[in-house]
DNA sequence: TTGAAAGCGCTAACAC
DNA sequence: GTGTTAGCGCTTTCAA
C-alpha cells in the first residue's frame, strides 16, 4: 500500500502561518480573539494544507463533547425519517449526533454502551425496548430523550405523536364529509394501539354517535386490515367509513373491499396512520395521519440541550400533534343521510 | 439539573487499586504483562467504579484508531441489513464502526467528511452515488471498500454481488416453469441497474428468447414498480412473468397487478431482488434474489483491514454470487391453458 | 492581539 | 511485573 501523508494538525498550520497554535485553535474555532489579518494568514494556510480540525483531539480537550448519541433500529423505516430530522435539528443546534444502530445481532444495550463511551452529552432514544426503570437508571447518568414512545417517569424526557388526537382528527375529518357509520379496525396490543382506540371512541361521543362506536380486532399487518375487512363487511348496516390502526392494515382493509365490489371512496372511506410510504403511492393515495418528524426530532434536541445547559423545563413529556393528511380513499357520504339508518 | 459525578478514568482506577496508571491500561486492554493478582484487584476497582475507557482519548494516543466508518442510506432497507453484517464482521476484526447516514438533507459528501474528522482508518461506502473519480480521490487519503456498486479504479476495493448472475437465475427459474413472456422491470440509474438489466438480456438471449425481450422502465421505489405495473398492464400481448430491479420496486408492481384483478402468480410471477425483510413478510412471499448480505460485509471488512495491514491483495473486486429464493409469487406458466380470466 | 504552557484520558517506550 | 514519562491534537488559562 502508498504511504500516506500524515494528516496536518493545528502544529502545521501554525508553522506555516507563521502563529502560535493557541492562535490558529482561536482561528479555526471562529472564536473571537484573532486580528482580522491573522484570521486570513491561518485561514490560507490551513486550506493549502487541508487541515481538518480532529474532533476526537477536541473532545478530549474541552469539557464539553457537543455530541448527541441517538440509539435507532436499523431496519425501522420511522427511524429513518426520525434520524433524517435529528441531523438537521442538531446541525441548527451546534452538535454532531453519533449513531448507534441496533441490529439483530446488536442489542439496545450494546448500542447505548457504545455511545457512552464515545463521550456522548445526552442519548435520543427512538423506540427504545429497555423498561422505564432501566432507561430512568440510565438518565442518572446523562439526560435521556425517549422519542416515539411512553415512559413516564420523572428522570426520562419522553417526544411522542399525540396518537389519540391523529384518531379525533380522523373522525373529525369522516364527520365533517357526513359520515356516522365509523368503525375502527384496532392495532390490538400493538404500541400505541389503546391510544388510538380511545381517541377513537372520545371523538365519536364528541361528536354525539356513541351509538355508532364499533370496533373491529385489527393488527399491524396487511393480513391483520384483510380478516378486519371481511368482518366489517358482515356489518349491518355497512358503515360508510373505517379508520384503521396503520397503514399497512388499512391497505389489507383496501384490498379485501375492492375485491368485494365496494368502491373506495365512493362506497366506502378509509383512513390509515403513519403516512408511510405506503400511503403515498400514486395508486393507493391513503388518506391518512402523518406524525411530525420534523416537530418530534426537533423537541427531541432541543430539550436535550435545554438539559445540558441547564434550562429548566416543566413538563417531562412533549406530545406532538399529528397531521391529517387527505388523499383520495376519504369522500363525503352518499348513504342514506340522517335517521334514515341506524 | 442535578450534577452528574464524573466519569471515573484511568488514574482513578488506578489509585483505587494501588497501582500505577499503565498497569491498569495495561490490565483494560486485556494486553499481556501483568500479573494475575494485579489484574484481579485492577478489574474489581474498575469495575467498582463502574470504570469505561473513553474512546476518544484512546483513539487520540495510538495511532491506530481501528475505527471503520461506514456510509449508508438511512432509507435503504438493504443497506440496514449490511450495518448488521458489518457490525458483527468488525467486532470479529477488532474494529469499530462509525456510522455516517445519507438523508434526503444530507448527502454523502458530509456523510464522508464527518467520518473523516473522526478519524477513521478506513470506509465502507454503502452504494454510493459519487464517481468512481471521486471516490478514488477519497481513496487517495484512506482505504476505500466500495460495496454494492461496481467502480472500476486501481484505487478502489469493491465487495458487490454478481447482479448479472442474479437475473440469469431470475431468468432460469422462470423458463424452467415454462415461461417465455419475461418483463424486466429496471431500475434506471440507480448503482447495479445497468448490470441486472443486462444480466435479463444475456439469460433471455441465451434461452434462445431474444425476441420476448422487454424492458421497462421502473426504478427504488414502490412509486416507481407501480408506475411500470401499469405500463405493463398496456403491453401486448401481456408478460406472464416479470423480474423487478429490486424488492420494494417489485412491490409497487405486486400492488397494481392485484388490483387491476391479475392473480400472482396465478396469471403472472414476479421475481424481486435483494431478498429484503418487505419479501419475506407472510402475504407477500417474494420470490426473490438473495444477495448474500454475510459475505459481502465480511469481505468489506477483511479487505478494509488487509489494506490497513498492508497484506497484499490481487483482485480489487470481489464479486459475490447471488442465491435464488423461491417463495410464492412465481409459479408455472399457465398462458397455454388460459381461457377466461381478467 | 498573541504566545507559552498546562493538561483532557489514554498508550507506549523505557526504566526499574 | 510494575512504574515513570512523554506525548497524541487540541483548548484554555494566563501572561506578555
Amino acid at each position: 500500500m502508498t504511504e500516506r501523508a500524515r494528516r496536518p494538525t493545528l502544529a502545521d498550520v501554525a508553522a506555516r502561518a507563521g502563529v502560535s497554535v493557541a492562535l490558529v485553535s482561536i482561528v479555526i474555532r471562529d472564536a473571537p480573539g484573532a486580528s482580522a489579518a491573522s484570521r486570513q494568514r491561518v485561514l490560507q494556510a490551513a486550506d493549502e494544507l487541508g487541515y481538518r480540525p480532529d474532533t476526537r483531539a477536541r473532545l478530549l480537550r474541552s469539557s464539553r463533547s457537543r455530541l448527541l448519541g441517538v440509539v435507532f433500529g436499523v431496519h425501522h423505516a420511522f427511524h429513518g425519517d426520525l434520524v433524517t430530522g435529528l441531523y438537521t435539528a442538531a446541525d441548527r443546534a451546534g452538535y454532531e449526533l453519533a449513531l448507534s444502530a441496533v441490529t439483530p445481532q446488536r442489542d439496545e444495550g450494546r448500542a447505548v454502551a457504545s455511545l457512552m463511551q464515545d463521550r456522548c452529552e445526552a442519548l435520543v432514544l427512538l423506540g427504545p425496548h429497555a423498561s422505564t426503570a432501566r432507561l430512568a437508571e440510565l438518565a442518572d447518568r446523562l439526560p435521556v430523550v425517549v422519542v416515539a414512545r411512553a415512559a413516564r417517569h420523572r428522570a426520562l424526557d419522553v417526544v411522542r405523536t399525540a396518537d389519540g388526537m391523529g384518531l379525533h382528527q380522523a373522525v373529525d375529518h369522516l364527520v365533517a364529509l357526513g359520515h356516522r357509520r365509523i368503525t375502527h379496525v384496532d392495532g390490538g396490543r400493538a404500541p400505541g394501539a389503546a391510544e388510538r382506540r380511545r381517541g377513537y371512541r372520545d371523538a365519536m361521543r364528541r361528536h354525539g354517535l356513541d351509538a355508532e362506536i364499533r370496533l373491529l380486532p385489527g393488527g399491524l399487518t396487511e393480513q391483520d386490515g384483510a380478516a378486519a375487512a371481511r368482518a366489517l363487511l358482515d356489518l349491518e348496516p355497512r358503515p360508510t367509513a373505517v379508520t384503521v390502526f396503520n397503514d399497512r392494515c388499512a391497505l389489507g382493509v383496501l384490498d379485501v373491499l375492492q375485491r368485494a365490489g365496494l368502491a373506495v371512496p365512493g362506497d366506502i372511506s378509509v383512513v390509515g396512520y403513519d403516512d408511510s410510504r405506503l400511503a403515498r403511492l400514486s395508486h393507493v393515495k391513503l388518506t391518512t395521519i402523518a406524525q411530525d418528524t420534523e416537530q418530534i426530532t426537533t423537541l427531541a434536541v432541543t430539550r436535550a440541550v435545554d438539559r445540558l445547559d441547564g434550562t429548566p423545563v416543566t413538563e417531562r413529556e412533549m406530545v406532538v400533534a399529528p397531521r391529517l393528511v387527505v388523499r383520495a380513499t376519504t369522500a363525503p357520504c352518499t348513504a342514506d343521510r340522517r335517521g334514515a339508518g341506524s
